[in-house]
DNA sequence: GAGCAGGCTGGGAGCGCTCCCATGTGGAGT
DNA sequence: ACTCCACATGGGAGCGCTCCCAGCCTGCTC
C-alpha cells in the first residue's frame, strides 16, 4: 500500500481526499471550503479548515490546472543575453510594473530566458503546453518569429515594443510600445532650440524596431539642419554603457565640431558623457546630451542627464493588464498601444 | 458537444486520444510513440509522428505533471529587490550557471521574485504546489525562513550561500558558498604585502551571511595590525554602486590616512574608486584597492581592479546539478559545499 | 400538517496523460 | 509441427482536483 516514489521519507503528500477524510466530510464539501466556501456550512468550514491545517495539506497545482484549464501564472520572457537583461535597468522597471499589476491579481509572475535558438524553440514547446496562462515577451529582435508562435498556439502574448509585419493582425498578440519616433523628435528639437546644429546619434541595435524608430526620429530632425544627416553622424550601439562611450569616441574622431548627441537609452548616455569628459569636452557647454528613459530610482546612472522618459512601470502595468484581459476573452480597447514620452529637461543640455 | 471554454476561436487543442486516432492507434502506442518510441513498431511510429504534426499536438504538461509528480522545472528565487535583482551582475552571473546546466538536462529554468512579506509568503504556497521540482534560493537575508520552509514541504532547496542555525540539517536543504572568510583574508593580506597599514573595508549588508563574513575576513587581519580594527574602520554597505562611493568617503573622512580598502564586491569597488578619484587620492599609490567577485564579462564594471575571484559561472552549475541529484533522490556528496577564491592581482594595488 | 423553497452534502464524471497488464503476433528453437 | 519468447498493442486504472447533479434536511408558508 506505501507508495514509496516520493524521495521525501516515505510520507505521502496529503490530498484533499485525505483532508476531508480527516474532517469527517466528502471531497467535494473539503473542495468547496478551500475555495470560498459556498454552500458550505460553518460546521463544515471549520473542520476542513483545521483538518488541512493539521495535515499541512497543499493543493496540487497541477492537478487544478488540469481540470481549470488555467495555471494561475504567467511569463515574463526576454529575448535577451541573461548579462544585457540583468545589466540594463529597463528589464527591470518593466518587470516591476508587470510584477505590480499580477500581484493584485493574485497571479504569479515567472521570468525565463530565451536567448539561443535552442532555447528559444524549447520555450516554444514549453508554453505552447501550458504551464502558463500568457506570456509578455520583451526585447524583440528583428523579425522573431517566437512571439507569432506561440500566440498560435493560442496562448496569449503581449509584446513590449512595437509589432511589425503579418503578426499585427494576429488575434493573439497584442503590444504596448512608447511613442518612440516622438520622443526622439522631441529630443533633437530640443538639442536644436539650444541653438545645437551638430548632433549625432548613438542609436540602439538596428535589429530592433525601437533602434530603428529613435534613429528615424534624429534623422527626421537632423536632415533639416544645414549639414543634413550624414551616415557618420549616427552610431550604432547596443543599449550597453560601453558601447556608448565608444559610440561618443567614433563621433568625436568623424566631427570635431559636434556640439550635440542624442542617444538612444540613458545608459548609453552614460557612457557617452564619460567618454566626451575624457575628450576633454565640457558638457553642456561644448556638447549637450539628451538620453532615452529616465528609469526611477536610477539617478545615479547619469546625474542631471537631460532624458526623454517613457513611463516604463506604467507601460509594464498595461502589459500584464492586457494579457489578463486577452485570457479572460475579453476584448482588447486597442490591440496595439502606444504611450507618449515626456521631455524632461536637466543640466547636460 | 463543442465545449467552447477555450477563447481561440473555438477549435479545440488536439488530445493524445485524437492523435491516437488520426494515426489509427490506441492511446497507449501514441504515447509511446511520443515518448521514446520503445517497443513501438517503426509503422506506428511514423503514423503518430504524422498524426502530432498534422493537427499541431503538443502534450499538456499539467496532466504529464499530474502522473509524473514531476514538471521538469525548477525555479531561481531571489529573495532580493528586483531593483538589484537586476542591476548587480552577480545574479545574472548565478543564472549563467544555473541556466547552462539546467539546458543540458532538458530542464526549464523559471526565475522568480520573492521580496516583500507577501511575496514570499505567495512564494511558498505557490512552491509547495509543486509547479517546480525543487529551487535554488540565492540573495538569502538574515535569518530567512523561506527556504527550510519550502525544503519542509518536500520540495528540495540549494542555497547559493552560506546556512547557519536549524536548516543546515534538514535533509532537503543543501547549500553552495564560495570561501568568502579565507577569500577576504587573502585580499587583506595581500595589501598588508604591499606595506599597506591602515586598510578599511566597505562591507556587505550585514544581515547577510556573505556580507559578515568578509568583514570577519578582514577583521581577523586588520585586527593584527598597529592600529587595529577600530569601528570607523569598515562601514557597511550594501552592494550597490552608490553605497561603495558614500562608504568611500566616510571611510576617507574617518580616516584621511587611509591607504588601502577592501570593498566586499566589485561594483561597490566601482563607487570607492570614483570616490577616491573625487578626493584626490592616486590608486594605487596613495590608496590601494581590492574587490571581490572578479565576474566574467565585467571588466568594464572597474578596469584594472585587483580582486577575489569566485567561480560564480562554477558555483551555479553546481547548484544546478546538487539540486538535479536531490530531485532524483540521490545522496549527496557533501550537502554543504564550500569552493575557493582566488587573488588576481592587477592595476589597484 | 402538507408542501415547498433553499441551503448543504456526497459522490460520479472527467480533465489529459503515463503506467501497467492482458492479449495478440511473428520468428526462432527443438 | 509445437513450444517459447520477444516484441507490439489496446485499453483500464488512476494521478488530484473541480464541476455538476441528485438527494437530503432544514425551516418556513398557507
Amino acid at each position: 500500500m506505501e507508495d514509496s516514489r516520493t524521495a521525501d521519507g516515505g510520507r505521502q503528500r496529503p490530498t484533499l481526499e485525505m483532508v476531508a477524510a480527516e474532517a469527517g466530510v466528502s471531497r467535494g464539501t473539503a473542495s468547496r471550503a478551500l475555495n470560498g466556501g459556498h454552500n458550505v456550512s460553518r460546521r463544515a468550514m471549520e473542520a476542513v479548515q483545521a483538518a488541512a491545517a493539521r495535515l499541512g495539506y497543499r493543493p496540487n497545482l497541477a492537478a487544478r490546472s488540469l481540470v481549470l484549464g488555467r495555471s494561475g501564472s504567467i511569463g515574463l520572457v526576454v529575448s535577451e543575453s541573461d548579462e544585457r537583461l540583468f545589466s540594463d535597468p529597463y528589464f527591470a522597471t518593466v518587470a516591476r510594473g508587470v510584477h505590480a499589476e499580477l500581484m493584485a491579481h493574485d497571479v504569479q509572475l515567472v521570468l525565463a530566458l530565451a536567448q539561443t535558438p535552442a532555447e528559444r524553440e524549447r520555450m516554444l514547446r514549453w508554453s505552447a503546453g501550458r504551464p502558463l496562462d500568457g506570456v509578455i515577451i520583451i526585447s524583440v529582435h528583428g523579425a522573431d518569429p517566437l512571439p507569432g508562435a506561440i500566440a498560435t498556439e493560442g496562448v496569449p502574448v503581449v509584446i513590449g515594443g512595437a509589432v511589425e509585419g503579418p503578426d499585427r493582425d494576429l488575434p493573439g498578440l497584442a503590444s504596448v510600445d512608447a511613442d518612440n519616433l516622438a520622443g526622439a523628435r522631441t529630443a533633437v528639437e530640443h538639442l536644436v532650440a539650444r541653438g545645437r546644429t551638430r548632433i549625432g546619434h548613438i542609436s540602439g541595435p538596428l535589429d530592433m524596431v525601437v533602434g530603428r524608430d529613435r534613429l528615424e526620429g534624429w534623422r527626421s530632425v537632423v536632415s533639416g539642419l544645414p549639414g543634413g544627416a550624414p551616415s557618420t553622424l549616427s552610431v550604432e550601439g547596443d543599449f550597453t554603457e560601453a558601447s556608448g562611450a565608444e559610440a561618443a569616441r567614433r563621433l568625436l574622431a568623424a566631427h570635431p565640431d559636434l556640439d550635440g548627441v542624442f542617444t538612444a537609452n540613458d545608459v548609453m548616455a552614460r557612457g557617452a558623457l564619460g567618454a566626451l569628459q575624457q575628450a576633454g569636452r565640457r558638457v553642456p557647454q561644448d556638447v549637450a546630451v539628451v538620453g532615452f528613459d529616465d528609469l526611477p530610482g536610477t539617478e545615479g546612472i547619469a546625474p542631471g542627464l537631460t532624458t526623454v522618459r517613457q513611463p516604463v512601470i506604467e507601460m509594464g502595468r498595461l502589459m500584464a493588464r492586457t494579457l489578463l484581459m486577452m485570457i479572460e476573452g475579453r476584448p482588447l480597447a486597442e490591440q496595439h498601444a502606444v504611450v507618449s514620452t515626456t521631455l524632461v529637461v536637466r543640466e547636460t543640455s
